[in-house]
Order: structure tokens, then sequence, then C-alpha cells
DNA sequence: CGGGGGTTTGAGTCCGTTCAAAATACGTGG
DNA sequence: CCACGTATTTTGAACGGACTCAAACCCCCG
């Protein structure tokens, strides 16, 4: 086999569906094999660098992408690869054909959009009833498990993938109040930033942001 | 046929699919005249009093609901009769059955979750970027379809179907706000209140709050 | 070493909240 | 039809969290 030589945003297909990470925990895990050769042979797979740009605001919906690997930011202008990623793009006659071939598929689908709209409503409550450093500790939780790690001295260590900004605007705030919400938590000794780097020494004081408990 | 009497919440079905008015609005409108027989077999009509409690948190969930008519308070607590309701209820294995039988009504509802998830979404936006004065003006609009109604006069009337403290609540904001806010909404002659009737001279000016245009 | 994002800090302001009280609308029974 | 009790709405005053604007600071990179 032909080495491949991977460049940004533009790749051949270094992945298949058989093989893949995230297969199992996405709506395709209902895919017969056959189903599944034929996803194989419809996905273009690309690659991103951070920073790079994978969709604009008013690019036209020609099907859907799946993450194999890494994070990215959706925003309402566009959709930015945090870390190195690796995507999978899906034509939607494609799409179509799995969908009529296997029912389920649909269902996982529905079933995807629906916590997605039981997430949506709940931030919606969370954003008017919650303060910005309760947001903040909820969001910190959310992150520690997918990039949160424990180090010798069993301190909880997070790498945030994304800048403040970001993290403003998933909490619907601004950057300069994230910043002086983050100084809060450091004085009450919750957490500790450095750069991308949290540090926090004891979970349940995480914990009590969230839910007070009376003491 | 024999009377039927209709008592608040419990009735016998008054309604048929087959001519429901609502019917043509909803997912069920790709039902084959065959699946409909079997959704009109399969649901419960039920009407309901304004101010009756439909469902409550922590309720079972055993199926859908589908409002013939009415307008309905859907809460993080409970769901709640607006106005006099005509609402069916649908058992899940029955919707199963009917799904079964025809792949494009999941897709319809599919996209019905796609649209309340882009709702959302834009909600969340507004919440946060957007004053209460701005999102009351949008809500009138929205609700000017619905219950709006032009006099002799030529002025727009809106009659609101919820009280001030549901204003406040789809706002994200406090009973108290809102009063506020609709005085100084009255004070620049966008619209006058009185009660839950609505007087909006020139829409014109509705639409400025929205997206104001320098004069 | 000189940009240039990104982040932090400060001071002042404003919008919306909170709490409390008064005013008004509403439903019910007399 | 009116009186009465209750729920809702309105108003006031004080407070506070988050915003705005602006400047300084930090890093990372070329």
């Amino acid at each position: 086999m032909a080495k491949t030589h991977a460049f940004p945003g533009h790749a051949p297909n270094p992945l298949s569906c058989f093989t893949c990470q995230s297969r199992s925990r996405s709506e395709w895990c209902v895919l017969s094999d056959e189903d599944l050769d034929l996803l194989d042979q419809a996905k273009v797979t690309k690659t991103y660098r951070p920073g790079q740009i994978i969709i604009a605001q008013g690019d036209p919906c020609r099907g859907i992408y799946c993450i194999g690997s890494g994070t990215v930011a959706l925003r309402k202008t566009d959709a930015e690869a945090l870390e190195p990623c690796t995507i999978c793009f899906i034509e939607t006659p494609s799409l179509c054909r799995l969908l009529d071939h296997n029912p389920t598929l649909g269902f996982k689908f529905l079933e995807h959009l629906a916590h997605d709209l039981a997430n949506a409503e709940e931030t919606i409550l969370q954003n008017v009833s919650l303060p910005v450093r309760t947001r903040l500790a909820h969001l910190l939780l959310t992150l520690k498990d997918r990039y949160g790690s424990v180090d010798d001295a069993g301190t909880l260590v997070i790498s945030l993938p994304m800048r403040r900004q970001d993290i403003a605007d998933l909490l619907g705030t601004r950057a300069e109040t994230i910043a002086r919400t983050i100084r809060t938590l450091e004085q009450d000794q919750v957490a500790s930033f450095s750069g991308r780097r949290v540090m926090i020494p004891d979970l349940d004081n995480l914990l009590d942001e969230i839910d007070p408990v009376d003491h």
C-alpha cells in the first residue's frame, strides 16, 4: 500500500469506519456490516490543524460531519478545529440511502437531537438562573471527563481545549468576566489556573459550587 | 349517534384524525389513510379547561401528546392549559407501529426536533445578547400571528394567552421587569397594554425595536 | 527584539434583581 | 349585583452582578 501524505483539511482516507473508535459512541453503531461498508465507501475524510475553519456561516449544507477524533468549536459564525481533528463528511444522498436501509439509524439521530434539545433547554435555564461562577464550575466538571487527569499528588488537572473567549461564549458572558471569576475561584482555593491548565486539589470544593451544602 | 358529554381532562373522542385541523400542520400529514385509521383508533382525546395541569414533572413518559386545539404552557415543572384545549394522547407502542409502517413519519419528527433545537439555540443567543425590551418586542411579534387581529381603526390588537409571569418565564426574567418594560414601551408609544390586551397602532415602531433603523 | 493575539485589571455605569408594599383584577358565594 | 378573599400586577427604593471601555500586561512567534 502506498504511503498516504495527509495535509490540512484535505487528506486521503486514513480511517476505516470498521475500526473507527468513535463509531461505538455514535449513531453508526446500529449499522450492519453491509451498511457500514456503504458508509465507508461514501465518506470523505479530512484532517484539520488547530485554528482551521471547518465550515463557515452561509456554506451550503450538503451532508453531515462525523468527528473521528479531536475537538471542534461550533459557533454561530463558523466551526473551528481546536485540536488536530480527523473529520469525515457524508453527502446527503448517501446518508438517505443508509437511512432507507436501516430505520433504526433514523431513530438514533432522533435520540441524538432529543438530547441536544434537552441540553439546550437546560442551558437556557442555567443562563438565567445561575451566576457565571456556578456555570463555570459546571463547565469545568463537564470538561474533566474528556480533558482531565489525576497527577501524582492526587490533584485533578484539566487541560482546557479552548481560550478564555471561547469559555465566555459558551457561558454566554465576556472574557473579562471569565478572568475575574477565575480569580475569585482561585482566592477561594477551589481551583488554580495557569494558562489552559486547571488544577483542582479537591473536587468536593468544585461540587459545592454547583450544589452548595450547608455545613 | 349518542350525544357525548365532555368533561375536563377526561372526554370521549369528539375528534377524528381524518378531519383534525392540526393534522396538516403536524407530522401526521404524511400518513396514508390506512395508517391514519390506525392513529385514529389508537389515540385518546381529552379536553382541558384553562388552568388545568396536563402533565407534571416526574410523570412517567408513556407516549406523545398531540394538541388539536388550544394553547399550552410548557414549564420545567409541568404543562398547563392556558386556553380550553383538546389534546390527544398516543401510547408509545402505537407510535412505534406507525413509525415502522411509515419511515417518512420518523423523518418528520426529526425535522420537528431540528427546528426546536434551532429555536432553543436562538433563544440562548438572544437571552445573552439582547435586552428584555427587545426580547419582549420579539415575543409580541411572534404572538401576533396566532393571537393578533386588526380592528376598525387599523390598529393591531393582540390578546395575550398568558399572564405577565409566564411572559417573564419565557423571556428569562421577572414579572416586575416585564411590568416596567411594558411601561417604557407605552411611554415610547410603541404599544399600549390593558390587561391581556395589547394595542399596536404602528407595527413599524415594534419592528424598530428589533432592528433599529438609523433615521 | 518588535509585533500581535490573548488575557488581566481597573473604574464607572447600567440593567435587571430583590424585597416589600400598594393597587388592581378575578372568582366565588351571598 | 355586590362584597370579600385571593391571585396577579404594578410601583418604589436599594442593591449588585455583569458589562463597557480602556489600558496594561503577557506570551508566543517570527
